[in-house]
RNA sequence: GGGGGUGUAGCUCAGUUGGUUAGAGCGCCGGCCUGUCACGCCGGAGGUCGCGGGUUCGAGCCCCGUCACUCCCGCCA
């Protein structure tokens, strides 16, 4: 097995001959560390020959009767520890189980050409045990570490103490941290400082679901955990700090997702005063790529993000946040289809001037099996179906197969297959209706389509800026405007684009990092102009006093010289997920709650005191 | 708040049309074994089939309810 994950400079020297006063010594040789004279991934042949001490977790026990195994792990690597039957230590070798803590006195030796392992970093010795001391037996394990088989979420959360010793989980954690140190060397030596934000703040109107905090010197009043330092950053810089940025834990009292955490994740929150979203984009696309680079196990990186404009990105992949590693791209065929003999599609565009008929190239799925599946997935999906053409070649000619293409005659099917630049054994898919309504499916499609036809090269990482984010949207529950992404953006037209357009048509200075499908950071420039932030926020139907009083720091502390100013945040947890090829966020979080918000571990949340309630005022009314 | 999936030994899973004593692999315990590194061989323990109710002569299997875990929708400026 390979025990790859610390290099060996990680290793190298950290415990060699350090003492530790006041702790007993070894009498045989008093120089000896109290616990180790090298880490467990640390021996090489060139040791052969040294007394040396290793302390660390019994990984494995092989009992060969007359000699016995016990590779010996630790965080740094595993060695080998021989056990001889007329050693001294071999009565405790025996009685050795899974995951005891132990510690080994004993000499290293060369191994022998035929029993050398390869696949240890230590492979080329063995350490013959001459005492074997057990600093911690283990009970019975709930969770066994070697092997690392699958094992239940509710068990491993338990017991992470254990699952954290796994090869896999310890190898990703280290790696998170190392991912966090290279962001802040990267945003260092970009000039950026970082301060930290205050964690009892308090409760922001918008957005998620705040966690809030009894005070208990103001009876009834509560602090909120800040969703984002999004303010104190802006606030930041009308202080005059010009670069900030903040490795900032975020609190949002939300329903979990596989790439969302429930309760706290992290971000990479940074502000920069006097730029364009030019700069923003400019200073974070090398950074961002850089750290990419540095753990993308020589996986290629974009280094040049390609800006994609939100309407662009919607019309073309049918999401906001697209996988560019996915090589198809939507096109509009409405014309093809209007007038024409395929009815469907051809009396909606008639009812209706918003109707639009949108293809989904697949190159390489031209077979009726392969379209009939996809159309079988569109019903699943609660679709009325997917419609197609697939081309093959048929008594020696190029022919559009398929109800569609019967129904629309070969000129049209021609037309459509030259617009999009398919021929033999490709296919198209077609949905048709209200792009607003259906282009999420449309996305969905092109991603199934690009999966199932292996168009998708996983073995990168795509990362781009989508930009030109609509400040507002239309809330169909509500039937009222409200802001799209972020009520702090500055709208392009600023004041003016605000009086006299139309709000759904008004872009914001609103952007998006994307990498492989997932939003990894989010950012704009910021409106810091007092009167244009009233009249963005009257459009959705507040009033002055409305902001005054929900975010009365920040709009008072824009009416003494506030400089223009934007910035980001990346999601640290989901950069850490993409680049540790992780599925779930719980494979890269040390101490991660449950489905439910719950801390299987520490029993979090768990029930006050009573003197702690008397203590806030509070008496619960607990629902039924 | 809603929907899907799963639930049988510590774990992964099999279990036929509803029919005798619910099985396998891994793990665990015991024994044997002097070169293994996923060691091997022999033996053993271990089950409220998530829980409750119903149908039936008979339920792991069918029905109803419920709980747990997970994925998704809502939510996530």
């Amino acid at each position: 097995m390979s025990r790859v994950r610390f290099s060996a400079r990680a290793a190298g020297g950290r415990a060699r001959n350090r003492k530790e006063p006041g702790t007993p010594e070894n009498p045989a040789d008093p120089t000896m560390h109290r616990y180790r004279t090298h880490t467990c991934g640390q021996l090489r042949d060139s040791h052969a020959g040294e007394t040396v001490r290793l302390s660390g977790w019994v990984h494995r026990v092989r009992d060969h009767g007359g000699v016995l195994f016990i590779d010996l792990r630790d965080h740094y690597g595993i060695t080998q520890v021989v056990a001889d039957p007329d050693s001294p230590a071999f009565k405790t070798a025996e009685e050795l189980r899974a995951e005891w803590c132990i510690k080994i006195d004993g000499v290293v030796k060369r191994r022998t050409p035929e029993t050398i392992n390869a696949n240890l970093a230590t492979g080329a010795v063995e350490v013959f045990a001459e005492g074997i001391e057990v600093l911690g037996a283990a009970k019975e394990l709930p969770l066994p570490v070697f092997g690392e088989p699958d094992y239940p979420e509710d068990t491993r959360l338990k017991y992470r103490f254990l699952d954290l010793r796994r090869e896999s989980l310890h190898a990703n954690i280290v790696k998170r941290s190392q991912i966090i140190t290279a962001m802040r060397r990267g945003m260092g030596d970009a000039g950026f400082t970082e301060y930290t934000t205050p964690i009892l703040t308090a409760s922001s109107p918008e957005g998620a679901r705040d966690f809030l905090v009894p005070s208990r010197i103001h009876p009834g009043k509560f602090f909120a955990l800040p969703q984002a330092p999004q303010q104190y950053k802006q606030l930041l810089m009308v202080a005059g700090f010009d670069r900030y940025f903040q490795v900032a834990p975020c609190f949002r009292d939300e329903d979990p997702r596989a790439d969302r955490l429930p309760g706290e994740f992290y971000q990479l929150d940074l502000e920069m005063s006097f730029v364009t979203q030019e700069d923003v984009w400019a200073t974070m696309t090398p950074i961002m790529t850089s750290v990419f680079e540095q753990f993308a196990d020589g996986k290629p990186v974009t280094k040049d993000w390609p800006r994609i404009p939100y309407d662009t990105a919607i019309r073309k992949y049918g999401s906001d946040k697209p996988d560019l590693r996915n090589p198809i791209e939507m096109q509009a065929v409405t014309e093809h289809f209007a007038g024409s003999g395929f009815k469907v599609f051809a009396r909606m565009i008639e009812a209706d001037p918003k109707a639009e008929v949108w293809a989904i190239p697949a190159k390489g799925g031209g077979s009726r099996a392969f379209c009939d599946r996809m159309n079988g997935w569109a019903q699943q999906q609660g679709q009325p179906g997917l419609g197609y053409i697939f081309w093959r070649t048929e008594a020696g000619a190029l022919e559009g197969a398929g109800p569609v293409a019967k129904n629309i005659g070969e000129e049209r099917t021609d037309a459509i297959r030259t617009q999009l630049g398919l021929g033999e054994g490709d296919a198209v898919f077609f949905v048709a209706g209200d792009p607003r309504k259906f282009y999420k499916f449309a996305g969905e499609a092109r991603t199934r389509v690009g999966t199932d036809l292996n168009l998708v090269d996983t073995e990168r990482y795509e990362l781009c800026w989508i930009v030109d984010f609509p400040l507002y949207e239309w809330d169909e529950e509500t039937k009222a405007l409200d802001f799209a992404h972020n009520p702090f953006s500055m709208p392009q037209g600023g004041l003016e684009a605000l009086t006299t357009q139309d709000p759904l048509t008004i872009k914001a200075f609103q952007y998006d990092a994307v990498c492989n499908g997932f939003e990894i950071a989010s950012g704009s420039i910021r409106n810091q102009s007092p009167e244009t932030m009233v009249k963005a926020f009257e459009l959705v139907g507040l009033s002055r006093a409305d902001v005054e009083e929900r975010f009365g720091g920040l709009y008072r502390a824009f009416q003494y010289g506030a400089p223009p100013h934007g910035g980001a945040a990346f999601g640290i947890d989901r950069v850490v997920m993409l680049l540790c090829g992780a599925q779930n966020l719980r494979e890269i979080t040390l101490f991660p709650m449950n489905q439910q918000a719950q801390d299987l571990l520490m029993g979090a949340p768990n029930d006050p005191t009573t003197k702690q309630l008397r203590e806030l005022h509070i008496r619960l009314n607990l629902p039924n």
